[in-house]
DNA sequence: CAGAAGTTTAGAACGTGTTCAAGCATTTGC
DNA sequence: GCAAATGCTTGAACACGTTCTAAACTTCTG
C-alpha cells in the first residue's frame, strides 16, 4: 500500500519525498500537455518523456492514465476558496450562486476541462442523440403535451424544456446504475423521486396534491431500501 | 454516402443486400459475444471472427466499435411495443408508468445492458466519487440544510435525497457540455432551470413564489439563447 | 561501510481500436 | 457481353494503454 502524501504532517522519508516529487512532475507534465496539445498529445509515452521519467513510472505511482487525469482534476480545483465568498442572506440565493460558481469554474477554462473530462469518459460522438432515438423522444413529448393539455402542467411552463430536464435526470440515474453506483433496487425509486420533484415544480396548483404524494412515496421507498 | 437499408421498400441491389446481411451478422455476433463473455470478449477482432468477416469490415459498415454497440442497442429495443400498452386515464399516471417501463427494460437484463453501456462510456472505476470530492459534497449539504432550516424546503422532504437529485441533474448537464451537446451559453440556464424546478417541487408554500420566478427566468433565457 | 530492500529504468511485448495500400467483386456504360 | 469504373474486403501496420523482465540505481538497516 502506498503511503499517501496527505497533509505533510509527518516529515516524509527521503524515498517518499522522491516519489512525491515525481508525482508532482507527472501531474505538471500532464497539465502542460493538455494545455498545449489537447487530448491528442496526452499519451503515456509523451507524458513520461515530458516529465523526464520512464514509461513505467507513471504506472508505478498512479496506476493508470485515468488516475493521473483524476489527480490533475483534483489538484487544480480551488472550489473551496471561491465558494467561501458566498455571503448572501437568502439561502436559496446562495444555492444558485454556488451553482453558478461551479459552472463558471469549468466554463472559465473550457478547452482544458473538456479535454480533462473527455479523458475520463471516452464518450465523444453524438452518443446521446443515438441512444434516445427520435421515436422514443416523440413518445415522451406526446406524454408531456397530454399532461399539459389536461392542465397538469402550469401554462407558463414549456413542456419541451421540461422534458429535457426529465431526460437529463434519467440519464444520470441510468449512468449511476450502469457504473454500479446505484443498486437496481434504488434505481426506479430514485428516478421516480426526481421525476416527481421536477413535475411537482412544474405542476399547476390543482395537480400538486397527487405529485406531492408521489414525491413522498418515492422518498419513503428510498429510505427503506437505503 | 451509404444508402441506408431503410424499410426495404426498394428491391435492394445485390451489393446492398450483401452489406445488409453482413451488418446483421455483425450485430448478431456482437450480441452473442456480450451475452457469452461480457465486455471482455467484445473485441473487434473477436467480433469480426465470430461474424465471419475481416477486421476492417465492421469499420466499413459501422465506422467504429461504439457505433456497433449503438446499433445493438437500437436493434434490441422493443420500447415501442411496451409503451403502446399504456392506457391509463391520468396523464401523470402514464408518465410514471412509462418511466417504469423504460427502467424495467434495462433492469430486466442487467448484465447485458451494463456491458453495452460500459462499452459506450469507458468510465468504470469509481470516477464519480473522486470527482465530486467530499469537501464539496459537505459544502452543498450545508447549503441545503440551511435552506431547510430557513423553512424554504418543505419539512417532509429529505434534504439529502434532494441534494442527490440536484447533483444528478448537474452531472448530466455538465456531461452534455463536455460532449458538446449543449453550448456554453445554454449550460448555466439549463442547470438553473433544473435546480429551480426541483427546488420548487420541494419548496414550502411560502417560498414557491421566488422559485417559480427563477423557473420562468431560466426558461426565458433558454428560449432566448435558443 | 556492506548488505538488504525498494524503485526506476530501458526494452520488449501483449492486446486493443483504428487506418491504409493493394486486390477483388460487383456494378455500370457501351 | 465485355471492359472500365466503383467500392468493398483484406491483411498488414500504427499508436495506444498496459504489463513484464532484468538490470541499474537509491535508500534504509545493522
Amino acid at each position: 500500500m502506498n503511503r499517501v502524501a496527505g497533509m505533510a504532517s509527518e516529515p516524509l522519508s527521503r524515498r517518499e519525498a522522491g516519489k512525491a516529487e515525481r508525482r508532482r512532475l507527472i501531474i505538471q507534465a500532464a497539465r502542460d500537455l493538455i494545455r498545449e496539445t489537447g487530448n491528442a498529445g496526452l499519451s503515456m509515452r509523451g507524458l513520461a518523456a515530458r516529465a523526464g521519467v520512464s514509461l513505467a513510472t507513471p504506472y508505478n505511482l498512479f496506476g493508470s492514465k485515468r488516475a493521473i487525469v483524476v489527480a490533475v482534476l483534483q489538484d487544480v480545483r480551488q472550489f473551496q476558496e471561491r465558494f467561501s465568498t458566498l455571503q448572501g442572506a437568502d439561502p436559496l440565493e446562495k444555492i444558485f450562486a454556488a451553482l453558478d460558481i461551479a459552472i463558471e469554474f469549468y466554463i472559465g477554462d473550457p478547452s482544458f476541462y473538456r479535454t480533462l473530462w473527455s479523458a475520463l469518459f471516452d464518450a465523444y460522438d453524438g452518443v446521446r442523440g443515438e441512444i434516445l432515438n427520435p421515436k422514443r423522444d416523440a413518445f415522451w413529448r406526446g406524454l408531456l403535451l397530454e399532461a399539459a393539455r389536461a392542465g397538469a402542467i402550469a401554462p407558463d411552463v414549456d413542456p419541451a424544456l421540461l422534458l429535457t430536464q426529465l431526460e437529463l435526470l434519467l440519464r444520470s440515474v441510468m449512468f449511476d446504475w450502469v457504473v454500479g453506483e446505484v443498486s437496481a433496487a434504488r434505481l426506479a425509486p430514485t428516478a421516480r423521486y426526481g421525476y416527481a420533484l421536477i413535475l411537482l415544480g412544474a405542476a399547476s396548483p390543482e395537480w400538486r396534491g397527487p405529485l406531492k404524494a408521489r414525491v413522498l412515496e418515492a422518498q419513503a421507498l428510498l429510505r427503506q431500501v437505503g
